[in-house]
DNA sequence: ATGCTTTACTAAAACGATTTCGTGTTGATA
DNA sequence: TATCAACACGAAATCGTTTTAGTAAAGCAT
């Protein structure tokens, strides 16, 4: 409630004009020590608070981030988020966070509402929608206005620097490490083409199979579709007549749905059937066993990219090329595969 | 990059004043149907968005709300924040989310950075840190300003509209369902005292405990602290000279890190140990056996919260009492207690 | 020709701050 | 005593928008 203290009213009260009050509360050396005095201590005794709004309207920067990310409960945007915060506030900047949702038009109203002054710069991974409907107009018309940098999902459509996963590397590795401890039908769980981040992943794989020269086998490769039931389009793979006894899963859950179906069907994990993860979060930590997985250094990744932005932001060259920053990807080890031999 | 297009612009290259400009935007009848499709071709053609931030000003409104949660990789708060979206959106406002990650210091900064003209009103779920120092000043400068809605870690010190889960409710089920199937030594694993929602559930817990005329076991009570190795002080409860056949944890991790303790210690879930866990999340879906648990309908809890600010933002009469609402719990059955007989 | 109403527009205030440029009063110096 | 600098403050522009109030010009009736 309360009318709010404004510069304008102080003046009026103390009988000043309203930039000497302003002056006085920097403490501007143009103003008496008298006056300052007097001013503060109304200023305070009144709880003054100065205007968000008009002061980003007047100095035409508002030192905050907007981060928009598809989905809120994942560990690894989580930790994303915190690097993007340690990075920001180190520099003097905020940070907001809005959630697309997976879905096209939640992004572009989440642009909409954060543009037009409200934020200096965009952080963006793409809605998995976007990325089907590739209509990147917003994308477009936001860069426009500020800098904006993509990370995890991005899209070789839109220019911008990029900070990205080592996402075949990992692929490579999973499968190179599910090879190397014996399994000799490695199938691969991943999502739709259009998704970047499980596509490069699949690169991986594959580049692994003929690295160690295995032929590739159309029935090992799954691509959940998560508009229908995602244990049912898993189950497939384990009712195979040659059930694959390694399995890569480019996430979390789609590792941890394996596993669970595979458990249910009293497959041995990891004597018979060993699973590789994708993201280090709190379902692979707590599920039973836990589950080896390729750590994404997610903080390291928020840094990278709030470090691209900012430097975008106060930059006075105007050219600098757009640069793609690639993190590197680490295999942690769980109880879901054998051990190196 | 590119200078940006305002009504100014506009207004000097089409020769005429920027409120014709604005007016002609709105489609005002002061204006002549041939000004105003020039200036909306204008406008088009060169991209023209309207300032947020002068906009805001001007109308001393934002129609953004603010959100502040301790944490982000939380199933629950997820589900709250849908909840307050949807409700937001629905009257036309738009959500941003901050994180306190459970920081004092990081709560005043965001209360900070969004006060001051930038959200029209307040969501907050306190942080621990702030529980326990029980500095709640930051809120009281707050209320000055726009309304304020606390959700589901509250305190009584502070007078505002809440929301908040039925945990002693929940506490109470709980146990109970533990007692009813043949748990003798029913152990919970709970926060320290300050922590609003842990000390509802163990008051919960507790007087299931009187209900069924059980004596009260103080080593079966376990006050996590959070600044030390948590699955130390939980093995402490499996190492007792008289383990316990059942244990409510008021949270997943926490019953999640439990059950994956007794597992190494060899004892058989549901069979020797019952678990129940608070919060329906990922961690208790994919855990081996699945965790039973209290489902807190963190949506409804959202919708609610929503609807109590907006109201209360949009309210013409100014001495509303403030009321909590408490939302149901329910239980929510996995593997990891046994069958009722 | 005078008065009245429309029409179509502009000027200016307002939102709440900062900041540049002026300006009147001191006090010191030549 | 005239001149100049320092001091302490105010006026006004500015950021980008909306909105109220005002005003020319045209059209119409009397």
């Amino acid at each position: 409630m309360g009318a709010k203290v404004t510069l304008k009213k102080i003046a009026k009260e103390l009988g000043v004009s309203t930039s000497t009050v302003s002056k006085a509360l920097s403490d501007s050396h143009e103003i008496s020590q008298d006056t300052r005095d007097k001013v503060k201590a109304f200023a305070k005794l009144y709880n003054y608070k100065p205007n968000n709004l008009a002061l980003k309207l007047r100095h035409q920067r508002s030192m905050v981030i907007g981060v928009i990310i598809p989905e809120i409960v994942h560990h690894f945007f989580s930790t994303v988020i915190s690097g993007i915060e340690s990075g920001a506030n180190k520099r003097g900047y905020n940070v907001m966070v809005c959630f697309s949702n997976e879905s096209y038009q939640k992004e572009v109203l989440n642009i909409e509402m954060l543009a037009g002054g409200s934020v200096d710069g965009f952080l963006v991974s793409i809605a998995k929608e976007t990325q089907e409907l590739m209509d990147f107009r917003h994308f477009e018309e936001l860069k426009e206005e500020v800098p904006l940098v993509l990370f995890d999902r991005v899209h070789p459509k839109i220019l911008c620097d990029k900070v990205v996963v080592d996402d075949i590397g990992g692929g490579f590795k999973a499968t190179e490490h599910l090879i190397k401890t014996g399994c000799k039908n490695v199938a691969i769980i991943t999502t739709p083409d259009h998704i970047s981040v499980g596509l490069e992943r699949k690169r991986g794989y594959l580049k692994a199979l003929e690295t160690y020269e295995i032929e590739m086998n159309k029935d090992y490769i799954i691509h959940v579709n998560e508009k229908y039931d995602i244990p049912t389009q898993i189950k497939k793979l384990l009712e195979l007549p040659n059930v694959p006894d390694g399995i890569f899963a480019v996430n979390e859950i789609y590792a941890a749905t394996a596993m669970k179906i595979a458990q249910d069907k009293g497959i041995q994990i990891p004597d018979e059937l060993s699973i590789i993860g994708f993201t280090d979060g709190y379902i692979s930590q707590f599920s039973n066993p836990s589950l080896t997985t390729l750590a994404q250094h997610g903080y390291e990744m928020g840094e990278k990219a709030i470090e691209l932005l900012l430097n975008r932001i106060e930059s006075k060259v105007p050219d600098v090329p757009y640069t793609t920053e690639i993190i590197n990807v680490e295999l942690k080890f769980g109880n879901s595969t054998k051990k190196i031999s």
